[in-house]
DNA sequence: CATGAATGAGACTTCATTCAT
DNA sequence: TATGAATGAAGTCTCATTCAT
């Protein structure tokens, strides 16, 4: 047993420390921003040196996008998937929704991505969670639309994703508040589809 | 005469390259993030030696302090003024409007405090960029409020703050754009209101 | 008169400082290899912070191309006077005498390059430095001429060449020693053209 | 049966991995320097992990210093058989002539040598590779010659040694080009035994 | 007012090496 | 035999800052 247990723990140190690596650098660069926070400062956390962050990423860069790849995936899918649905109020409504729980895991990341945008502009990475952002902006969007509209479609979607991280300080339980924000994204969605027609 | 005009143009001159330098420093703090601009590479711009930035401030904390200080003024004042009004829709109505016009000169300031969060959280500045916002974010709503008028105060405020930044890609006119969202901001804080009673 | 001694001196201490880095530079890099020359070393032997070799040179290359720029000059305008007489038996032996004389300046450059070769190969200087040593060589050469007589004539240039290294060993003054090796190169050359003819 | 396989099969495999090491190892070496090439690079050209080369040599000098002895050892014995023979024109011709046949083999440790002067130095192979041809110096030179009969005698061993590298760019087949290189320095040979007597 | 020169701290990164498995 | 994981030393470089001139 002692055995079996050795034996399958060593593949397993290897994934867990990639994991708390990114685990405890994804906090360090969102409390203390990317550039900021030191390699020195992840692996002091983690009980070792900072040569052996080394071992498992190639670069300080390549720990963000790690981390950015593993909690952006969600989001990609909600993309590409309401790429491949008809431009209807529905699907809007239906992406808000989608959008408003993958938040929910995603946040931290996006947490991150706006807080250190002017820095992770020039990594390759900062492109990459723009284009997210943009790329659902354009889905909730409904380009013929007027300017009112426009402008209750993004309403919509700054309340369900900064409402994710300026309503701490709000009391209350976070996923009743996560409802109530996506409740008055959705409304709003529909008063913009009704001034559309 | 030489001398009488080098004295006379000496503290206008100097006057000119502080305004010179904080409006470099501000644009690159923007575009490349705070700390990943350099002093340097601001002297640069400038056609001077980066220890010449030392003789008009102490520190490149202290030209970014320079920097909000200057642009957070009026988002202070209204803050003032709001704090001594009656907590009615009116009044926050009339902040949401004033907070609306104010933007249109402090979003500079704004855009660099939301775009580099993470590090000024760190320097004494960053607290009272924050302070500012929460302390509109007070004033907009009412704290006996149900949750769902909460939510639609907190989507005023994020839908006249962040589309500030957020709509540029939208065509139209800016002014057209601000007016809209103060629009939107307007209706949402009277139905905060409305289901508040 | 002090005054106007540390007035002169100014603009002296830095041409001073740089040369003096180039100095011990070339010396470490010749005596221990330029990879395993740190700038710790240079910097400590010249009483200052590595850092401060950062003021007058960009990098660690760049210091080395210096070095090379300087020694090397000599040497291209060699080249360049070769590149417009004719291929003739005088002007190839003018060719060698004359290098012959720059090596005495220039031999601690070519040492340099000859003992890193292999490290200095990737570095964008390597192959300017490789570039003198094939120009000399084309131009001593008679592409014509039979494989004996081209073989003379690389001998002669290998002769004064690397002989220049070589015979440090060898008991007598230098500059006899240096006549006596470009009397065989010139020898040499001569034998290699009546070969030719 | 597999059983049997193995275990006869293991002492070659592991003699094998060591002369594909010491293969790589002397290529890289070469081609990109001894300080700046990686135990990582030539273990992944291997297919392994740079660990491994631990297995088979105590460092990276060791592979250097085991590559070194490999490639010397013929040198070493020429030297050896110098040694014993008498100090006439006619031993130098023959070590020169047998020189120039080792050449063909040991050209790669000699390159390796020539190209990391610098770097070996330092380490106590070095010494030894230098150790070969100071002795090789000695034995081609008479001592009490005269000048022009010592450069002519150091001239035939450069023209012996170095030609073998600098000679890649001549056209003509390289056996041929030794025998050239080879008849000359027998010549330069001659020359300076008639001057001595 | 501004520069030239230098410093000290600290950052990221690479490397040879070790050791349990 | 070889790997996975980690270490410690070292290296290059950048930056904010200081100070005499």
């Amino acid at each position: 047993m002692a055995t079996r247990e050795a034996a399958a723990s060593t593949p397993n140190r290897r994934r867990d420390t990639r994991r708390r690596i990114q685990e405890v650098a994804l906090r360090h660069f969102i409390e203390r921003g990317y550039e900021t926070t030191s390699l020195r400062e992840i692996a002091e956390e983690l009980g070792v040196t900072h040569a052996a962050l080394y071992y498992h990423f190639r670069s300080k860069e390549d720990i963000l996008v790690s981390v950015a790849e593993g909690l952006g995936g969600p989001i990609d899918e909600l993309i590409a998937w309401g790429d491949q649905q008809p431009g209807t109020l529905r699907t809007r409504q239906e992406l808000l929704t989608r959008y408003s729980e993958a938040l929910t895991a995603a946040a931290p990341l996006f947490q991150l991505m706006q807080e250190n945008q002017a820095v992770l502009r020039k990594l390759s990475i900062g492109q990459t969670l723009n284009d997210r952002v943009a790329a659902l902006s354009r889905l909730i969007h409904v380009p013929e639309a007027p300017l009112e509209a426009q402008v209750r479609a993004s309403s919509a979607l700054m309340t369900v994703h900064f409402g994710a991280f300026s309503l701490y300080a709000l009391p209350g339980d976070a996923e009743e508040k996560r409802k109530a924000l996506l409740g008055l994204g959705l409304e709003l969605l529909a008063a913009a589809d009704a001034e559309h027609r």
